[in-house]
Parts: C-alpha cells; sequence; structure tokens
DNA sequence: AAAATATTACTAAAAGTTTCGTTAATTAAA
DNA sequence: TTTAATTAACGAAACTTTTAGTAATATTTT
C-alpha cells in the first residue's frame, strides 16, 4: 500500500516544520524542542508530530551517529508558502491574479510608483 | 460576562460564511444548505453552525415574515480576506510588504509586459 | 384552539488534533 | 556483557471540530 498524500498542515505540525527550516539542518527533537518558547512542548510530544509528519510525507531522517534519528524537511519554506498562496489565491479570489494583487495593493496602500520600484527591485535581484 | 471574542474561522464554519457572502442578503437556514454542493449537511448542522457564528459574532440574524430567523454576515469577505492576508504576511513573510509582493511576483512568474497590464488594469478600477 | 408542521436549542456521538505517559528498542556506560 | 540511560514507537487521554438526532419552541393549518 503507497503513502496515503496528506498535504497539509495542522498548526502544531506547522510549527514543528517552521522550527527544521529555520534550524536548516538535520537536527534531532532535543534541538527542536529547545527551539520552541515556553512552555515548551514534552519530548515526545514532538517526536509524535515527527512521526505523523514522516507518514504525511513532509519529513525524513537518517541515522547520525550515537543520536539515533536527525530529521530534516522533504519540502521547502518557499514550496509550502506557494501552496499556502495558491490556496488563498483560489479560496478568496476565485485564482485570479489580478484580483489577488489588486486587493493587496489596495489593502497595503501602494501608489503607482510604489509598485513600480517594488517590481524593478525584485526584478534586480533575479 | 462579555462574549468572549473568537476571531478565527475553522474550514467548516468558512465555509458557512462564503455562502452568506455570496447570498449577499439576510436569509434562512434553507438557502444556505442548497447553496451546498453534494453531499448537503443535515439542516441541523447548519443550524449548529450558525448558532457557533453568532456566538462567535461574526453572524447575527433578524426575523422574517413567517420565517423565524434571516441570518446574515457581522464581517465582509473583504475583512475576512485582509484578515487572512495579514495573517500570511506576518507567519511566512516576517510581515514584510516587499518581501510577500516579491515572492507572488516570482511565483506568477510574469513577463514585464503582463506585469504592465495589470498594473494599467489595476490603476483602472480604483 | 388543537393538531400538524417547521424551526431553533440542546445534547451527544463521531472524527480530527494535540498532548504526553508507558513500553519497547537501541545505544552508552560500568 | 550486564546495567543504566537514551530514544522511538505505541497507546490513549484531553481537547477541538464536525455532524446530526432529539427535545423544546414557535408558526401555520384545520
Amino acid at each position: 500500500m503507497a503513502n496515503q498524500k496528506n498535504n497539509t498542515l495542522t498548526k502544531a505540525e506547522l510549527q514543528v516544520m517552521e522550527i527544521l527550516w529555520s534550524i536548516g539542518k538535520a537536527c534531532d527533537i532535543h534541538e527542536v524542542v529547545e527551539r520552541y518558547a515556553e512552555p515548551r512542548p514534552a519530548y515526545t510530544t514532538v517526536s509524535t508530530f515527527m512521526k505523523i509528519l514522516s507518514t504525511k510525507g513532509f519529513v525524513d531522517f537518517k541515522k547520525g551517529q550515537g543520536k539515533q534519528h536527525l530529521y530534516f524537511p522533504l519540502i521547502s519554506k518557499d514550496e509550502y508558502t506557494s501552496r499556502v498562496m495558491r490556496d488563498v489565491k483560489n479560496n478568496f479570489f476565485g485564482g485570479s491574479v489580478s484580483s489577488f494583487l489588486s486587493f493587496f495593493l489596495k489593502e497595503e496602500n501602494l501608489s503607482q510608483k510604489e509598485l513600480e520600484e517594488l517590481i524593478m527591485k525584485v526584478k534586480s535581484e533575479e
């Protein structure tokens, strides 16, 4: 039986992913727990999330010297961000790019000029 | 005791709000149920959500002739969209407008020409 | 006004999420 | 190599969300 793919993260799962992304390298449970703000969850709680995230296909792990499992994300923050943005675009703007952008510009109250400057900046970064 | 304000919508609650927004006027439970795609939820299920949404402060109701309650949203879709956008911006871009926009533009892979057309369009809508 | 119908409130079961203790397995220490 | 310590897997309790049946209330019909 192939791994049933579930492509949504719950709030608590996302929190774990955020920490994995911020650490930026394969790490053990302890390193993850340490990064939580108080009150920190129990070691076994994070361990459970790793298990869930593994079966969901969001993380994998390898053996480290001494340390048994070193966990790492299988999806980048950018990739996940893309999914979230796509969902917002679809759910709130009927998938329309221009509606999305239009709303955003009004929301942020950006002038024509500011927008063009931003675009220039983005372009130059490529 | 004042009404404890809870400003997040669950998935099922959002679905109800979407329907209320799309109907655009105060309506009864039946009208909401009809708008669901199959398989439709039970009448009492939607009724329960209305109760929850009322206590959460997202909808209110008034008496209609004959029909007992006519429900209507207390928050517009635009307002709620703003909240969602703000949350995405904060959670994924550290609250930075330019990061958010930059990501979006790269993501959509818009050509210079398309961008200019979009800007024109957005501008003309103001 | 009494009976039938429709609607909302209440209650609770089912499903999903979050949390962590206990157990089993693995690694390190004596 | 036996014991102690560490770690992951398992199981389940606590909590949240979703779903809907039943009871209570209100409206309509006869």
